[in-house]
DNA sequence: CGATGCCTTGAGTTTGATCAATGTAGGTGG
DNA sequence: CCACCTACATTGATCAAACTCAAGGCATCG
């Protein structure tokens, strides 16, 4: 999307489990472009917590992360993300229009996103949570098929979901194991899952039509009102 | 803070329980001047969850919160905020610099603490989600005095306390109980409080350090490693 | 081949939710 | 002033969803 920013940033190629500096000098910008970062909380006493994730045109500065105490960027699986100073995206936005729409953009809808997950925290069962996360990942990162399916490659591990949900990881595998059974997902293996009809997840979760107006909703192949 | 901002918005007072425009024209924007405002989600089939509360000198709009989806703009107490357009404080911010940086810390900032909530949500008990709100409306409304005690006024009602915290009503009302019999808190009547030792309730809780980094820490009259 | 990391599953326990009853403050009208 | 109503808060008894602990499966890697 901001292509002006491209001259400017240093490409890096992230591994799975790779730490991302948060706490350098120069406030460290990054702006995903393929694979997924997670933002780590690990408060002393506390549970780790993914905080959030960050897709593919996504953008955080360090100044997203609580100072001082233990936040860590990683990234969820192999991927390549662009990383520049936040003063320089700052002179860049004060220059160009389609950088300032961006960083705004992309900054309200990461709030907006932020108060969903809280909603999916506070309120929802686990069933409701693990579909919420698979609703997010097929609309970020899904390929769409016919007949209202998505496959994609989940990119957290179960622990990292589990974290990520406010789940045990023992929780959520028994819940994945349910809806295996149910038949709302398959998996090929760990990683590789098709959702064969995903209005019919959407319709275990309350967030759906939420997460489907914040993700811009590129393709949702059937109006969710028609199955499920 | 925004100094230049005022002559360009309008002055509102809230009461409470009142509801503040986000669906109307031009992107509506509020700044707190006093009060506290709920950004509250109600999903259907889902309780509703106080997604996040915003304090004097906090800023929002419209676009922060999830479109379509029921999101809504609530006055816990009475209150002043500031409203103008997105657009005006876009040509504000572009024009001063100061107001630049305003929106862009008050930004991450937010940012910052929603990370934060989320892992209140996601992974703190009753006691320490409980302990964790007392520190944090401490630190924003507290009035600081002689050794270590802080007093406020609850700014919300019990229920959307709980539905801040991802708890049930009946429950948040135990463990305010269990709280005042540790003498952790006192309470003159259903709003006023007292806090006699903050080093001590902020041992309650793992965010404590991270709370007082991201309010600024105007001040914080002892230590938290003294006491406690 | 064993070692390791990750995931799954069962048995038992606990935390916090639910339901229902009771208490308290503030407001209204007789 | 009292009776009454309503909204909000507290508290007890019961229950279930999710956690904990432990054992076992299944890949990958040296």
């Amino acid at each position: 999307m901001p292509c002006a920013v491209e001259p400017h940033a240093t490409q890096m190629r992230t591994r799975r489990g790779q730490s991302l500096a948060l706490a350098s000098d120069g406030d460290p910008t990054y702006i995903v472009r393929s694979g997924v970062l997670m933002l780590e909380i690990s408060l002393p006493g506390a549970e780790r917590q993914i905080a959030a994730l960050f897709f593919p045109g996504d953008m955080l500065r360090a100044s997203f992360a609580p100072p001082r105490s233990k936040a860590s960027l990683l990234a969820a699986s192999a991927g390549e993300v662009w990383r520049l100073r936040a003063s320089m995206l700052d002179t860049l936005a004060a220059r160009e229009p389609a950088v300032r729409g961006y960083v705004d953009r992309v900054l309200a809808n990461r709030i907006a996103l932020q108060a969903l997950h809280a909603t999916t925290l506070g309120q929802f069962d686990c069933e409701q949570k693990l579909a919420t996360h698979l609703v997010e990942i097929a609309l970020r990162a899904g390929a769409w098929q016919p007949a209202g399916a998505v496959s994609f490659d989940l990119p957290l591990s179960r622990k990292d979901i589990a974290h990520y949900l406010g789940l045990n990881p023992d929780t959520l595998s028994r819940v994945i194991s349910r809806f295996k059974a149910k038949g709302l997902i398959k998996q090929f293996d760990r990683m590789r899952t098709l959702i064969p009809n995903f209005a019919a997840l959407a319709a275990c979760t309350p967030a759906a039509s939420a997460l489907i107006d914040l993700t811009g909703a590129r393709q949702v192949p059937v109006p969710l009102e028609a199955t499920a």
